[in-house]
DNA sequence: CTTTGTATGATAGCAATACTATTATTCAAG
DNA sequence: CTTGAATAATAGTATTGCTATCATACAAAG
């Protein structure tokens, strides 16, 4: 994996581009760890700016608020998964098989030990991930981000993998709400593994097994009779 | 449905029950149209007081603080549902007929005109749950507030769901996996359909189509030969 | 009919959070 | 050498989250 790949999101959650100043680079890596030692509700960035001999006027240059800050964090993660399925599928002709490779490295994301950028800790972004993204959305903004363009990278990849299911059964009928279910569970279930074991069956870092409930829901999906033919209910 | 149903908790997120007075009633009531009007982060207490016309301290009297208090008012959410689905399947004796009436139910819960407790607003209540839920099991206090019973509801739900799929098909290994994937999608696609379209296929407020899709997730992951025999990957 | 306890209201206050503003310093480009 | 951009230092404000104290109201127990 190359050292000087470069993640840039079409939107501005920032004020000023963090990726631009050593400052800005500062400010992500250790908004990161930060965000997964307390939890966003006890993450600010009076403790940011302490943690990394700054000051809250100086963050505060960067990100309106510690929300925009989440959002960056969490749409660079998209950006950078996107880049991630598509590096490791690009080569593979059949897109059953692309699908389930996609899946793979959806699910180990958070095990990903070749960094795509320097200063930037992938496995723990993906903790944070897992732990935050959902308070991205659920918040009162989220007609105004949207428009503001603050989804366009969970769209796009969301999009890409939703043409794939169109290529195993182009009679699908329901491929985004598919793969959103599917990226949405790729993260729950490993919450749950850890930390809500009966409402899973799968065992915390058994990404094998999280790997393949996720397969088998998307190809029973897309393979079955029914599905070919929506108007008739299950 | 009856009207002095009552739905009672295994667990204190409280620390007076409010179902036990009047103004505990009044701070449910009234808590969960300040949370729908407001959002989780713009909710406070004080607010809260002053639309009941009471004062921030009594309302600490009843709940610790705001996360506690969502927190109650979720599993109220799905002990409730669990009730309705119980209630609404009871005399079927298909199995499968039974899991696609219980999915209607899961869906349309917010459709409900029937209330089932007079100072509840149910639908208020569903709106609420499908925007904030996900904020209670992500934080830190996950793993204390899991020890002291606060998803017991949820819990017990998703595992009576899943004793139905084995119902279905005894051979499938992942039944509580797919009810808490497939509980989540029902929330997840109703505010996609509303927020963000284009993460799913769905139409905002055609439940029929969410029903749809969820059936079709559930039927053909439980139909699936593969799914019979897990140790065979897609 | 008093006493006692329980629930609530009224008011105050405090530490932390979420910002904004002002000025000073550094440092690199013109 | 000057200018301007970025950052640091410091201060300050409104709101939030929460606690404490005291007064009142009212119902049950003696």
């Amino acid at each position: 994996m190359a050292a000087n790949i470069h993640i840039s999101l079409k939107h501005q959650s920032y004020l000023r581009d963090p990726e631009s100043t050593e400052l800005g680079k500062t400010i992500i890596a250790q908004s990161i760890n930060l965000l997964d030692e307390l939890g966003f509700e006890d993450f600010t960035f009076r403790k940011l700016a302490a943690a990394i001999g700054s000051t809250e006027a100086s963050v505060y240059r960067y990100f309106e608020n510690k929300h925009k800050l989440l959002a960056y964090l969490v749409s660079w993660y998209w950006a950078w998964l996107d880049y991630l399925v598509t590096f490791q599928t690009h080569n593979i002709p059949d897109p059953r098989e692309r699908m389930s490779r996609a899946i793979e490295v959806i699910v180990k994301a958070g095990q990903n030990d070749d960094p795509t950028i320097v200063y930037i800790d992938e496995r723990v972004l993906h903790r944070v991930v897992v732990a935050e993204s959902a308070k991205v959305h659920h918040t009162k903004e989220v007609d105004a981000e949207n428009k503001a363009g603050y989804f366009l990278e969970l769209k796009h990849f969301c999009h890409s993998l939703a043409l794939l299911i169109l290529e195993i059964n182009p009679a699908y009928s329901y491929p985004h709400a598919l793969v959103s279910t599917m990226l949405e569970a790729a993260h729950q279930q490993l919450f749950y593994a850890q930390h809500l074991p009966s409402l899973t069956d799968v065992k915390a870092d058994r990404y094998n097994e999280t790997a393949d409930f996720l397969k088998h829901i998307v190809f029973a999906v897309v393979d079955s009779k029914k599905h070919a033919n929506p108007e008739q209910n299950g």
